[in-house]
DNA sequence: TGTACATCAGTGAACGCGCGTTCACTGATGTAC
DNA sequence: TGTACATCAGTGAACGCGCGTTCACTGATGTAC
């Protein structure tokens, strides 16, 4: 038997699920309807009110859970290898792995970060500045950055993630069209890193 | 006296300036009503299906425009410099002095390129690809990638058009808080820049 | 353990509103003679 | 140049529909004794 508390974080888990299948069977999120998400989720559209104010702070809880899991699964993807070449091969082929079997995530993301209201793309800025940081802290011990200034790292990671989530919208339409294209998208990312960070190591010298 | 062409082009205008001036007070584009459009631009709902099937057309055209405009006056502003730097300097103030007196376009860029419809989205991917070999036919005269081969100079001109038109969000939001923030946003990104080609320039060197 | 009461997630009817689209229309502009 | 007709951008009424939100409610789960 499930406990009060149990069903409603049940329930609560359908709204949100409901909204991302909804994103990522190409509606947009901000012209869902809360009594869609409802109708999906299997509830009432006055359910809603008990989990959510509105659909904002539902869309605030789906940048955080997802903030979160992505952040864990980059850093564990990062802390198996101590090269440089091969930490960002692993990490983009990771992450495009999880791209691809969290599409529903991903086109939410894709849509607030330029197209939600002004929280959620703040909410979403503030996740990619935080991943952003936690690269800077694993790039610091690499030998290619060690002459690095804390700023010059900082940059080049910002730029490192927002080169690879930015363009995660190019790699979502490629593979709704032919799924092979997702090594395709990985290779030229990959190039794009290289350059970065060899940009990086030529930073402070002529 | 005008002709009825002139008029139709006006009203034609008038509906797309509406639009855009609802996507520029916050308003995401696929949420705004084809009735609001036309309310704003003083016409009565039934003339916009004078103009446009329907909302995506109307987008589509948004686009198109945009795209035309900023292609000119990016090619403009790298004709006039000679050296990598200050070139760069220039296209990033011209970009980000346009965007300020645009900022209704950029939003609706912003909303678009992530949460558009799919032909909305290959739209602005379009005229991204367009920009980036524009840049490339550009750069190539230019001593610092004069070793590069054509497909490494198009992956150096995608790189720095998207790490620009990707963060033009931030520049927008960061002007409504405070606008004395593009200095800030020209001086961050001109470093991101630096970097790029930077990588560009040791790309096939130890 | 059993009983009496409190809590609160989910229900269902009701409301007024703006939506996209249809249709027959008006009347100024354009064209043919 | 003047007249008679064609064109077509813009009008205004009407339609059925889904929307967010309110309200009083139900009945299973939880708690106090």
């Amino acid at each position: 038997m499930q406990s009060r508390e149990d069903k409603k974080r049940q329930t609560r888990k359908s709204l949100m699920d409901a909204a991302l299948t909804l994103t990522g069977n190409g509606v947009n999120f901000s012209t869902i309807s809360l009594r869609e998400v409802a109708k999906n989720a299997g509830v009432v559209p006055t359910s809603f009110y008990r989990h959510f104010t509105d659909m904002e702070e539902l869309g605030l809880n789906i940048v955080d859970d997802l903030g979160l899991i992505l952040r864990k699964l980059m850093r564990a993807a990062r802390q198996k290898n101590d090269y440089l070449d091969t930490l960002a091969q692993q990490s983009i082929e990771v992450y495009a792995d999880f791209v691809c079997e969290n599409m529903n995530y991903f086109y939410f993301m894709a849509q607030v970060r330029g197209g939600g209201t002004l929280v959620l793309r703040n909410a979403i800025r503030n996740e990619i500045k935080f991943i952003a940081n936690e690269l800077a802290s694993d790039l610091r011990p690499i030998s290619t950055f060690e002459k690095a200034s804390d700023s010059d790292l900082a940059l080049v990671s910002l730029l490192i993630v927002e080169a690879v989530f930015d363009t995660t919208i190019d790699l979502l339409d490629q593979i709704q069209t032919s799924p092979q294209q997702q090594q395709a998208y990985v290779e030229n990312t990959l190039k794009k890193l290289r350059l970065i960070w060899l940009g990086a190591s030529a930073w402070h010298s002529p």
